[in-house]
DNA sequence: ATAATACTTAAACTTAACTTTAGGTCAAGG
DNA sequence: CCTTGACCTAAAGTTAAGTTTAAGTATTAT
């Protein structure tokens, strides 16, 4: 059993982030011991779940709902299931954005290159290598 | 030359949003025909950038500055390509994050897969194969 | 005993990035 | 002429995810 004070050490989170959490709902049937909270290794697993859909893009209201899911039982494991498949097709799906965003900056990092060492930008155009303009074309496809 | 309407259909961006980054000051010396604004390439390319130092986790104010910084001509090569360096390095280890996201939601999916098989979330931690092991454990490094 | 520390609450505040609203100008078409 | 549609501004409103504040309780150390 861990305090609300460890559980931050631990996660390396603020004391009223974690009591946010609980306010909205993140911790369902969350023990107290004269109105002091007591996080259990569940609490624990479910905070990793929590950072785990926050990366992943999801809003505390859907965390929320997906809580309230996993106190209802078996039930609900096909509606669980569902979710992460469709956050590991979203973070997939960020995942290439950034690749793109990637071959921006990598071009935009070719190009100051040059620029330094040109002392210019106006001959720049006329210098791209073809692996140079693949990144950028790639980046806006 | 582009009216803002044109440059929202362009980018897919509000007309509202455009008019907010210009107030920003992130197209300096933009043109205006009796107070209606002119978009010409140079914007369009700065609006690419926009979009690229946005995806890549900088904040408004700072991708004012980089806009300033490119109004004060080649003193700033250097700044410019240091923040473009930052910010490669910045989205590589975004991407490492959440190459991490997907393992813990790939080790869920399959956690749910198991429980609508089994019926019962009981005897997973029994049947965990090694491969699915690592996905958590890499999520939590 | 008293002072420090860790816990509690409700409610107000913060921040970023827009978005909406309310009012106005201007050119073209019926 | 007058309505429609695209443009303009300033200012207020929105939203999410916390954070801070002000007040209080409870345990522990000196």
């Amino acid at each position: 059993m861990y305090t609300i004070g460890q559980v931050s050490e631990l996660f390396r989170l603020p004391v009223s982030t974690l009591r946010y959490y609980d306010k909205e709902g993140l911790f369902p049937g969350l023990e107290r011991v004269s109105g002091i909270r007591k996080f259990s290794e569940k609490e624990l697993e479910t905070l990793r779940v929590i950072e785990c859909l926050k990366k992943s893009g999801l809003e505390i209201r859907d965390i929320k709902q997906f809580m309230e899911w996993c106190s209802q039982g078996k039930e609900t494991y096909a509606q669980r299931r569902s979710l992460f498949l469709k956050r590991k097709a979203a973070v997939e799906r960020e995942m290439e954005q950034l690749a793109k965003t990637l071959d921006m900056l990598c071009y935009k990092c070719w190009y100051y290159e040059q620029a330094i060492k040109d002392g210019s930008e106006d001959r720049i155009q006329e210098m791209l290598p073809e692996e140079i303009q693949k990144m950028y074309d790639h980046a806006h496809e």
